[in-house]
RNA sequence: AGUCGUUUAGCUCAGUUGGUUAGAGCAUCUCCCUUACAAGGAGAGGGUCUGGGGUUCGAAUCCCUAAACGACUACCA
């Protein structure tokens, strides 16, 4: 065998060798399986963007995923893990306008069908390469069912969603207001709005009285260059201040308007001066005040958020002016003409476009919307009954409120790049018709002259449809039938309002099932000091880096082994150092075994002494705990789980157990190692396929993705084995602390044995010499220069006081303080045992099992107790 | 402002329903090239479990309270 695994050669290789044998699909691997069940597991992964680099939030993602994936194939289930990526709407058009605009090309010269050829052209370029990077992760899922949102079917899906919503009423047009990115010029939803604390101003402004011009009220604002769009002003309806202003009318500054002064309560009297201007056009609030007070909407702002031509007066003067200058402008005059009363600092959250990276602006717009509500009371009723769960749970809670408060979600984009809005426009007769098929003439006027609707669907619409539209919905294929509804949705919690609460209401409308039960929400990943990993601070750890120097496994490893719930994971170099490392163990420690090749033939072996007793129940605890682990996400317990099994038990003791008598253990080494090969696998697959091919009487066909998965059983710990165990440690200091070299023995004269005791330590004497590196005398000799060592702590009524000659004296009053206090703490735990086997109530409602458990602990405390008492006693005579 | 989360060794974190001596990795110190592995082995040191109260025979764990940090939500112009 060679000195290492080099993942450089062999990652690649059992990639390919896994791609052959078809083991992701799960036709095959269900076929294969020794062992195959009837239930079907299904994972849909979340689709990175088409353009996007592989980062560690996906390694994170595609680990986990894999993880359960390759488990429950184990398992015999038959199991789909389904790839694919997103468009990415408004994401890839930014991307490709500035890569045309670097060619100098502007992208709307190109016109619609040209600019969207560009597009393709980009995302044919860039998807093979996202592909091989999710490949490189060792990720078993099918390709032969790879998807991509923008594919013909996944289109055909869309439309019918959207038709069917449309039917049913849910989708609508209408002109609101809604969030504009001027950047982008397109409108985006609530959720891609992201909210600074940015530092502002508050300006204090006065608008005169019309009837007297030297009286007026002043209003505290924030976006002074709305007050051209100004159609009233509010007060507190019970602000003793402003009562009698209530019903006049105000001179707007420049447009020279007059605007009267309303009483609404949604005012804070503390606020600013008490006093808010109302731009329904262009703020939420304002709006809603408008509506009430049916107010007027003036529109101040072209699209790329300009101030607009054509407005009266002096406010003629802004036209064409960007609103940031034009507001500095405004204040400037305001100032000149006496109008600004004052400025002070004031800290502002403002909504910023998550793509064009500008203040978004509220705007008044035509647009497609789809009505939340009753589909979101329907998911959240499920959520009530229980039908799907979160975990962790924290995010029952979350989602459920955020279920609450849903708004309408505007669906419209003005964008080329994505998936077209199934509608067309009568340019006669103003009917708009929403259908699949394409429309010849209008089916109200009959005209011909229909326009198409030139807006595109926000990117997540048809990700909301992809646990369903991935297995070929609308249509009734067999896979649909097979795989849908799904398992298990695994994902970051930053999409779950984006996403996943969209496929729930998608899928629960248009297929009247859930499409997932349960849903695994995964932690952030950051960098050692807690940062967000980002490529501007220069703190990212490349996932593709690491696997070229370190190789998938330890990667996996290591993701699987820091991912714990409820904490962002914090990633570093040194921790996928410590799982390298552990790879390179369990590399040794096969390379060991094999280096015997006496048995040819793997079986399974029963326990013929307490060590093989305790390493194959250590074995079978270890794959119970670890599918236990996995049933409920706690894959940090799992990995860990499998770590110290393997390099604590396995290698640290039995593997040198085993050297006292090679041909006696080879059997139970070369079972153990096997088992533990297919325990490890879901975690890093290609480092335990290519030990495993290295086995006796392992095909060279066989891959150990197909094998069955350990299920263990749960026992007790093995109290002699942990005895000697803890005797050897004990050894073993003595050794270093007394600085005794190897060369020269250390004797242990072990008084007090029981007689079961004084076998358990004959029949095993041979490997505690090995293993202590020390002989053991049973002996009641208490003679000569003494230490003496309690080892109390090995297990109740297990203590064994055993004496290392030539070694310094430890206080006896010390020792017996120590014993003194342990036996005044194991009185009151004594007590509470007593008082609460006394207890009738806690004896009568108290499974009888937990009874016997209590007192079985009593017992074993007093004898403790009376041990220690012994111990004590003894030391008084020394 | 509201909701939720976090606070445990020098660092990063585990700790299942309350139970005897609170664990791991990394780092530190000592010893060891013992033919699987120095990316290793054997040991050692290191903790008022954020502070304060309470329940209990017993609390890192349950309750109350305070603080610090973080996340999400929200129409204070």
């Amino acid at each position: 065998m060679e000195k290492a695994y080099t993942p450089e050669i062999h990652d690649a290789k059992w990639q390919k060798f896994w791609d052959t044998k078809e083991i992701e699909k799960p036709e095959v691997s269900h076929a294969a399986h020794p062992e195959p069940s009837p239930e079907s597991f299904v994972v849909m992964m979340p689709p990175p963007n088409v353009t996007g680099v592989l980062h560690q939030g996906h390694a994170l993602m595609l680990t986990l995923e894999d993880t359960l994936v390759r488990w429950e194939r184990m398992r015999g289930k038959k199991t789909l893990y389904l790839p694919g990526t997103d468009h990415a709407s408004i994401a890839v058009q930014m991307q490709v306008v500035k890569h045309l605009a670097s060619q100098g090309i502007e992208y709307k010269s190109l016109g619609r069908e040209k600019f969207l050829e560009e597009c393709w052209k980009w995302i044919e370029e860039y998807r093979p390469r996202i592909y091989g990077q999710v490949k490189a992760m060792g990720v078993s899922c099918d390709w032969s069912r790879v998807k991509f949102t923008m594919d013909e079917d996944l289109n055909k899906a869309v439309k019918r969603a959207f038709v069917d919503f449309y039917k049913k009423g849910h989708v609508y047009r209408a002109q609101k207001l809604i969030n504009w990115c001027p950047k982008s010029l397109t409108v985006l939803s609530d959720l891609e709005v992201i909210f600074e604390e940015r530092e502002g101003k508050l300006w204090h402004i006065k608008y005169p009285l019309v009837e007297n011009p030297s009286e007026g009220l002043v209003v505290a604002t924030t976006r002074p260059e709305t007050l051209l769009g100004d159609v009233a002003v509010a007060v507190h309806p019970d602000d003793e201040r402003y009562k009698k202003w209530i019903g006049k009318k105000l001179l707007l500054p420049f447009t020279k308007r007059e605007i009267p002064i309303i009483a609404d309560s949604f005012v804070e009297k503390d606020f600013g001066s008490g006093v808010v201007k109302i731009t329904p056009a262009h703020d939420f609030t304002d709006f809603d005040v408008g509506t009430r007070h049916k107010l007027e909407l003036i529109n101040i702002f072209t699209p790329d958020a300009k101030i607009v031509k054509g407005l009266p007066q002096e406010a003629a003067q802004f036209a064409d002016m960007d609103r940031f200058v034009a507001r500095k402008k405004i204040v400037q005059l305001l100032q000149d003409s006496g109008h600004l009363v004052k400025e002070e600092a004031y800290k502002t959250r403002i909504g910023i476009s998550e793509r064009g990276g500008v203040p978004v602006e509220p705007y008044l717009s035509y647009q497609w919307f789809c009505k939340m509500d009753s589909m979101a009371q329907a998911v959240s009723n499920d959520l009530d009954k229980g039908d799907f769960k979160f975990v962790p749970h924290e995010f029952h809670n979350q989602f459920k409120r955020w279920m609450e408060g849903i708004r309408d979600w505007c669906i419209s984009r003005q964008l080329w790049w994505g998936h077209a809005i199934p509608a067309f426009h009568c340019q006669d007769c103003q009917h708009v018709e929403v259908t699949e098929s394409d429309l010849e003439e209008c089916p109200k006027c009959k005209s011909k002259n229909l326009k198409p609707d030139p807006d595109v669907l926000d990117t997540w619409f048809s990700s909301g449809l992809w646990p369903f539209s991935t297995l070929g919905w609308p249509e009734k294929t067999s896979d649909m039938k097979e795989f849908y509804p799904t398992q298990v949705l695994e994902t970051g919690f930053d999409i779950l309002f984006f996403w996943v609460a969209r496929m729930l209401m998608m899928g629960k409308e248009l297929t009247g099932q859930l499409p997932f039960t349960r849903i695994y929400m995964h932690p952030l990943v950051r960098d050692e000091d807690g940062q967000k990993m980002s490529k501007s601070k220069g703190n990212t750890i490349d996932p593709l880096e690491i696997m070229k120097t370190v190789g998938a496994d330890s990667l996996r490893m290591t993701l699987n082994a820091l991912c714990v719930q409820g904490r962002d994971l914090r990633l570093s170099e040194d921790r996928i150092d410590t799982y390298r490392n552990f790879i390179n163990k369990v590399w040794n420690a096969t390379k060991f075994v094999l280096m015997d090749e006496s048995v040819k033939e793997i079986k399974k072996v029963e326990p013929f002494d307490l060590p093989s007793r305790w390493i194959l129940e250590g074995l079978d605890n270890c794959a119970f705990r670890v599918n236990k682990a996995w049933e409920e996400f706690r894959m940090q317990e799992a990995a860990e789980d499998v770590y110290h099994f393997v390099w604590n038990d396995f290698c640290d003791w039995f593997l040198e157990i085993s050297k006292t008598d090679r041909k006696k253990y080879q059997p139970v080494l070369l079972f153990v190692l096997s088992e533990t090969l297919k325990l490890m696998h879901p975690l890093c697959p290609h480092v335990t396929e290519e030990l495993w091919h290295a086995l006796p009487g392992v095909s060279a066909d066989d891959s150990l993705s197909l094998q069955c998965f350990p299920k263990g059983k749960a026992s007790g710990e093995l109290r002699d084995f942990e005895v000697l165990k803890k005797f050897i440690v004990e050894l073993r200091a003595v050794r270093n602390e007394s600085k005794t070299p190897l060369s020269k023995v250390v004797n242990l004269y072990v008084p007090e044995l029981t007689a079961q005791e004084k076998s358990l330590f004959e029949t095993n004497a041979l490997w505690i010499q090995s293993l202590g590196k020390g002989a053991v005398h049973l002996s009641e000799d208490f003679s000569g220069p003494s230490r003496l060592l309690t080892t109390s702590s090995i297990q109740a009524g297990a203590t064994l006081s055993f004496k290392v000659p030539a070694a310094e004296l430890v206080d006896v009053k010390e020792e017996k303080d120590r014993i003194k206090k342990e036996l005044a703490q194991l009185n009151g735990y004594i007590g509470g045992l007593k008082s609460k086997l006394g207890n009738e109530s806690f004896v009568a409602r108290a499974p009888e099992q937990v009874v016997n458990t209590e007192k079985a602990k009593l017992k074993e405390a007093e004898e403790k107790f009376q041990k220690l008492n012994e111990n004590l006693k003894q030391l008084d005579t020394l």
